[in-house]
DNA sequence: CATGAATGAGACTTCATTCAT
DNA sequence: AATGAATGAAGTCTCATTCAT
């Protein structure tokens, strides 16, 4: 899986070599580099600390990755691969779509606070900074990510669990963007969430969102609201007597 | 309110001028500013262009500002305070707690797309980069940005029409996370978006997920509610007469 | 005399202006001039901040004097026209040789010490700048203000109280120099100095060195140089053998 | 020795490499500093022409030493430890105070007229600059270059060819002062010197400024001391033997 | 393979100085 | 006369990146 990722982010170096030992290198550096990402963000970041901390010369960085922009890249695009395979892992294959919906979002969550603060933070900041080049290879591990989800929504709305008058793209939104929002705001205040807590408060908030409206509830919504609006009505021509 | 704002984010470069024409100086740069951090990002974008599209030199950019990040975070800041306005402004101050909620959400996606995508875009992601020391200005702005939902949400959950079973903050993250993410998707596609259509939606999944778990019982409710409203409307205009 | 020294230092700049007040404007900023030069130098002190102190603008600094050079070169010279008054008001008309000679060191200390610390590291340092255009004026004034020295150190050879076997100008070093090395030493060393006392030591050593060497003295000298040289050459040889 | 000094100054940049090549390209940038320095001043000189003479980007010179104050720094300090070198490997141990005396006195005119004028105004002006931070190396500099001389008046002192009525600090203004008032002159008159016949002449007025204030008796005492010494020789000579 | 060394580029900053009004 | 405004020029600094050995 994971070389697979990193054939989709990076066409590799021109003089990247390839034997075992390189192997290592390539690991050791990116642990390098999560480490001072995860700790200064992308901008502060340089590549002198990182390749300090192997106690290797910068150009040795550079003879790996093609550069700064893709050693992060990697090191994001590690991230999400572990994520992805513990996602994908730990899914309740048997489980109801509620059950695969909870287990996706409390994972979500534990992934991006267990990982430390600085990944986090280092995962959200990046995912909405424009790499140029390397946008699309973010986009696409996003994409992945978020596969298992999507695969639950579908499930989720083909049985009639969840409501199919919006489109899988707009339900994506309405589950991560409350998750990041959540975690950007933890990350901002430092604050240590409890997890399991924030979960199962975001699970069943989000869990009405999708499902299907309640026709009855909404008739009755509409009559208040015509009846609102009949009285709004009157107060105005009233008013304007 | 703008003079507020601005004094917060900025301690201002020591040779400032402060004369008419200063401000209008203040201006075009912010204008070019905006520009140039809207096509390119913030890492892109350099000083020395924002300083030519004006035909002027970098040092006079910088007896306006202390720098590029200062000056970022006064195009940013300026965007908020229209924002702000407009939605202050805009708010129906006798609607409903739902036409409230409603009317910030769409002046939300409304704001961020007609602005230009390159707004769009500069907002969300430096929203999500820690500038050190700017970013406390920047957050204080969102807090202001976010004050009105918090106050409509804080006025539903006493009338029983949002649950008051979540936090403000954790209800906040439920709107704005999905809106924001819808918005980055927008961006990232580069596509040109429904405005009426998108918000519709969000504003109907969002509300479901706001409801007090107790779905009927809520329905009926705010249908008293509402009817009380209206009546009691109707018997201020009576007593005024 | 003031008047002898601005034409000398100043050919004025362009639009300079003569009226009365134009006067008073110069004296003006040549006090602030003062101030600040001597608080922090000629390098750290800022035009700025001169004109600040006034609560004028930078340009009238600059339609009054050419530039920071000069108008420091004004500060310096305003110092040394006023020093050269004081030694040469108060230089005693019939005093000896000696007495004259010792007025002009303790006058030349109390001058420089009780000024301030500032105007003397001022004087002093800037005396050691090459002002490219502006030299020859400094020199000019170093001219006048040892003019008495000189005329008195002329006045002693004359009169045989003073060697005449060394050429003025070296005279002249060897009594300014101490004097400002002296000098130099107490404001790096921010030392408070006993101007008296000191001006007494200075006095005393210096005058040894302008005396007329003593014959018999040098008859002595040269008689013991003679025997040592003699003894040595003996061990010399001796140690050859 | 060097090393020593060269640590005191430099706290040398980051990125600063040490290998072979680096030393040599520190010894290349010093000398074009050297060059640019004496030429022009430290005040305008640049850093960038410094670059240039070398056929190197400015970014190689700071990446060698931290800025022009301490590139300007290291030059003089270079200087200075060569010229104490000098001073100290040429000294005659054996001599007498009064040659020693003479042979500091003479090294010092030659180091500084020989070396150039340009360092030698270098030397002058920047010794009395306060360079904020930089001020406190110069000053060890200086008092390591004027250090052999200290020791000489002070065994000149213990055996009375020196007066002891004055400190070793003014005796070292007393010979120091006049020196670099002679040198001064002498670059601003851009004249050659006779360095022979100046020192002899400075020796010569010096040494009368140095003596115990009663002559006669200061000669019979040097007398004595020197042929004291002599005979000391010749018997430590013969119980070698 | 590794790396020492160099460097282009751009951000910032500070000022003295100029000029139109 | 005065000044608000602009600016050229240089310093200072930091990095990512390249390349010859």
């Amino acid at each position: 899986m994971e070389a697979v990722a990193q054939k989709a982010v990076l066409p590799a170096s021109r003089r990247q070599p390839a034997g075992r030992k390189s192997q290592q290198r390539v690991r050791e550096i990116l642990q390098a580099g999560r480490e001072v990402f995860s700790e200064k963000g992308y901008a502060r970041a340089t590549t002198a600390e990182i390749a300090q901390r192997l106690g290797v010369s910068e150009a040795t960085v550079f003879s790996y990755f093609r550069g700064k922009r893709e050693l992060c890249a990697r090191v994001i695009g590690d991230w999400y691969d572990e994520s992805i395979a513990a996602i994908e892992g730990g899914l309740p294959r048997d489980g109801t779509v509620r059950q695969q919906f909870a287990f996706i979002v409390r994972m979500h969550l534990q992934l991006m606070l267990e990982s430390g603060t600085g990944i986090c933070e280092l995962v959200l900041s990046e995912g909405r900074t424009r790499h140029h080049d390397l946008s699309e290879a973010l986009t696409e591990m996003q994409r992945r990510y978020t596969a298992p989800l999507m695969r639950v929504l579908a499930r989720g709305q083909e049985s009639g669990q969840i409501r199919n008058d919006l489109s899988l793209r707009l339900l994506r939104s309405l589950v991560f963007g409350p998750m990041e929002h959540v975690l950007w705001d933890a990350t901002l205040a430092n604050r240590r969430t409890d997890i399991d807590a924030t979960a199962d408060r975001l699970v069943d908030a989000l869990w009405s969102a999708l499902q299907p409206p309640n026709l009855e509830l909404a008739a009755l919504a509409q009559f208040s609201q015509d009846v609102g609006e009949a009285v709004r009505r009157l107060e105005r021509e009233r008013a304007a007597r």
